[in-house]
DNA sequence: AACCAGGAGCCCC
DNA sequence: GGGGCTCATGGT
């Protein structure tokens, strides 16, 4: 927490969150902006300035999957159709999740195509408001293991652990615990 | 040239 | 329900 003082978390759009996290999986950072600016160059609003908005999940349920493809979404392309569609027909999905309790928001979540748990952490917490979730990738493994010594093939246990070690803001924890390691030479 | 990246889904036992 | 394998694609 000295290492970092001005670390916060985001309230992200909903939408725009989750999208951008079916995108991240088994990738690098940088891989993961570009396919996002992509997408938005292509199919979202102009913001001027040479910038577009995020196109929300409607206008995606409307564009083919090879064209999310050819924006270098790989096989995601085909959970980001089928998010839309399911999104699409589905208009009070946000809503309820924002309503809902942590545990059944994440099982709504984990039951869209390309969203696991992982994920769903990740969007619960950067982009619903839930401060609780811990959400486990590759650098939280890492840190977990090294500086609480638990075992990295068990990221069930890791998630667990940081929600009861962490409580309430587990995952403003786990950003510290992210940066950090990240920051490491 | 292999190996890995803010993983998920599937099959297999 | 845990351990493999595959899924695109670019960077090191």
């Amino acid at each position: 927490m000295k290492a970092f003082p001005g670390l916060r978390i985001l309230r992200q759009p909903f939408g725009e969150t989750l999208f951008s996290f079916i995108c991240s999986t088994a990738r690098q950072i940088v891989q993961i902006k570009q396919c996002c600016e992509t997408v938005a160059e292509r199919f979202g609003e102009s913001l001027g300035c040479g910038t577009h908005a995020w196109p929300d999940w409607k206008v995606l349920s409307e564009i083919p999957e090879k064209e999310l493809r050819a924006c270098k979404l790989g096989y995601r392309a085909r959970y980001i159709s089928e998010t839309a569609t399911i999104l699409t027909a589905d208009s009070g999905f946000e809503k309820k999740l924002l309503a809902s309790p942590v545990r059944d928001a994440k099982s709504m979540l984990m039951s869209l195509p390309g969203v696991g748990a992982k994920v769903a952490d990740c969007v619960l917490l950067f982009g619903a408001g839930k401060l609780e979730a811990f959400p486990v990738d590759t650098w939280i493994k890492k840190s977990i293991s090294r500086v609480y010594g638990l075992d990295d093939s068990n990221p069930t246990g890791m998630a667990r652990f940081g929600r009861i070690h962490f409580g309430k803001a587990a995952g403003l924890a786990q950003q510290f615990l992210f940066a950090w390691e990240r920051s490491q030479p």
